[in-house]
Parts: C-alpha cells; sequence; structure tokens
DNA sequence: TTACTGTACTATGTCAATTAGTACACTTAA
DNA sequence: TTAAGTGTACTAATTGACATAGTACAGTAA
C-alpha cells in the first residue's frame, strides 16, 4: 500500500501511521468518503499489532480527518472540511516560528527573503 | 534563579532546563564564559535529581551551547559561536513549514504576507 | 586539607508505547 | 439465518525512556 513504517523514526509507529494517513487524506490521494483499510487488515500488511492501528484511527478519527461507521467501517473526511482546521494549525506553527526569528535575531526581509526564494508550491 | 519547572509540560524535566538555558544565553543573559549554576547547586534550587540536570547540560554541551571544565564547573558559550548553527537549524525548520504550506496550498503571497504582518521582532 | 567541581556508575520506580489475546455488537452478503 | 468482516473495549505483559536515589572517583581552588 502507501503506507510503511520506519522503525529507526523516533516518533511512536501510531504517530507515524496517522501522519501519514493525515497527509494522504489532504493531498486527495483518499477522496471523501473514501473507505479506508480495517484495522486488522492494515494490521497484517503492516505486522503489527491491531491495538496499534486503531490508536492511530482513534488519532486520527479525533482531528476530523475521518469517521467510523460500526460494521461498516471508516472512512475519509473531506478535504474541505478539514481543510480549515488544519490551516489555523498551521498558522499557529508559524507564529513559534516568528518568535524563534526574534530571538535568532534573523530580520524580517531576510524571512521573507528566503520564503519567497524557497517557496515550493 | 531564572529556572523553573512546569510539571504541566509534557517535555521531560532535563529538556526544559536545557531549554531555558539555551534561551538564556542566546539571549545574552548569560554571557560568554560566564558560569553555569553546578549540578548540585541547581540540583537543589530546583528540587530534583542531580543526574537530571547533568542530562540537562549534556544535552545542551552536545548541541555547543557550553563547555565543562573538569574541577572548575560549566560555563557558557559566547553566542557568536552558537549562532550560525542554530540559524541553520532554524532555516530547516522553515523548509519543514514550507512543505507543509504546499500541501495546505497556503499561497506564496499569502504566507509572505501573513509573515510580513507579524513578524514580531 | 577541605570543599567544591564534573563524571560515571548501579539500582529502583513510573509511565508511555507496543504487543498479545479475548470479547461483544454491528453490517453485509451468501 | 449464518458466516465473515467491521469497529470497539477490555486485560495482561514487555520494553524503553524518564526520573529518583545513592555511591564513588578525579580534578581544581582557597
Amino acid at each position: 500500500m502507501l503506507i510503511e513504517i520506519d522503525f529507526r523514526d523516533k516518533r511512536p509507529i501510531y504517530e507515524q501511521i496517522s501522519a501519514k494517513l493525515e497527509e494522504l487524506i489532504l493531498c486527495g490521494v483518499i477522496g471523501a468518503d473514501e473507505s479506508l483499510p480495517s484495522v486488522r487488515s492494515l494490521a497484517v500488511e503492516l505486522s503489527i499489532n491491531p491495538n496499534t492501528i486503531q490508536k492511530a484511527y482513534d488519532n486520527l478519527e479525533q482531528r476530523g480527518f475521518c469517521y467510523s461507521v460500526a460494521g461498516r467501517g471508516r472512512f475519509a473526511t473531506g478535504v474541505a472540511e478539514v481543510m480549515p482546521e488544519r490551516r489555523r494549525e498551521f498558522f499557529a506553527e508559524v507564529d513559534d516560528l516568528l518568535k524563534k526569528a526574534a530571538t535568532l535575531k534573523v530580520e524580517k526581509d531576510e524571512l521573507i527573503r528566503y520564503v519567497g526564494e524557497n517557496y515550493a508550491g
């Protein structure tokens, strides 16, 4: 599938999985209301415990990236629904970085120039 | 002193301490070659174990913020010496954020405008 | 010498992360 | 109705990081 686990990664496995699925949903690779792999099947595929997958899914669902239907499965939330909250979180990260810039004396002009030259959109 | 521990903070204690000292050194509150509190005295002051302080100092020293002299104590590295590496790390963080901006479809102009309006230097 | 410094161990306890196994309620299709 | 697959909710056990506790040793300075 599209998910791989890196055991050298310091992040816990469940976080790696939810981060990867989060990315796939945001990029549109997994469309709105598309079904996600079941807890058991993904556990077999990645050779890890079903409980770890469930924890990843709980994590994902709590942040609004998917929803579950008893007995049927788990489905991705539409990008349009998730985007606003994601953007809020993004700009909160930018705020943190701006504070850091101040303590490191990275000037406003320098930072803006860097963003302009390295923007990868 | 200048250091306080927040037990509600999820970060480990040693990381809180090294982060705080890192900030004090970068801001110039602790000048070049100025002595840091000894492992034992800081442990008493904060009412935590000396080993935890030592771990914080090891962390700090590994990143170049201080150096130790056997039998004499531990001293802060000059800001000028530490700054280049810190700036490298800062722009690496900016790079990560730029990747995220792309997946969230935050346009270059929008991001630059946000930085311009919220820069807190 | 005495008192301070950094450093290096061992042992212990706690907690998060993970694995393992089981059980139950629900939905779908044969 | 039955069987298979789904999410969900537990308990138990293991591992590693974090933190505490205690001890020991070598170097420095008054």
